[in-house]
DNA sequence: GCCAACGTTGGC
DNA sequence: GCCAACGTTGGC
């Protein structure tokens, strides 16, 4: 099993949004960035993600899991474009936010930090247990 | 609201 | 294949 990050502007779509989605999750869309679709189409059935919320929350919310492997996105006609589903675990106790991964040398090479753009990134073992450490799960 | 970072597009 | 122009993202 591997971790993953994903970032959602909470205006666009929230870790709420997720949670009321219940167990039957949603289409990771709208993606449109090579790097990022390459991520998804790593990922492999009950991989781990962190649900990160940009913008005005700038944290860490919530912990998902991948239902579907990659699969062409149904809101766009252009076959370049693939999306994951996934669905809510469970929500992390104390967000953490993006000032608390700066502050923490264990996460000074977490894509998070260093390709802020990134909307779909790799997570260490290593860094995902210091996250949660700090999440309270 | 601004700006830095950076990915994408299009002309050459 | 390079690079300038442009658009988008995300932090501040």
């Amino acid at each position: 099993m591997r971790y993953w990050l994903m970032k959602s502007e909470p205006d666009a779509f929230s870790w709420g949004g997720l949670v009321a989605k219940g167990a039957a999750g949603e289409e990771w869309d709208g993606v449109r960035n090579y790097q990022a679709r390459n991520m998804m189409r790593e990922m492999g059935m009950g991989d781990r993600v962190f649900f990160y919320h940009s913008q005005s929350d700038k944290a860490v919310v919530g912990i998902a899991e991948v239902i579907a492997t990659a699969h062409p996105d149904s809101t766009t006609d252009d076959p370049r474009w693939e999306c994951v589903d996934v669905r809510a675990v469970a929500p992390l106790k104390q967000p953490v936010t993006l000032e608390m991964c700066k502050a923490d040398p264990r996460l000074s090479e977490m894509a998070l930090l260093k390709q802020a753009r990134l909307s779909v990134q790799p997570v260490r073992p290593e860094e995902w247990a210091v996250i949660c450490d700090m999440g309270g799960v």
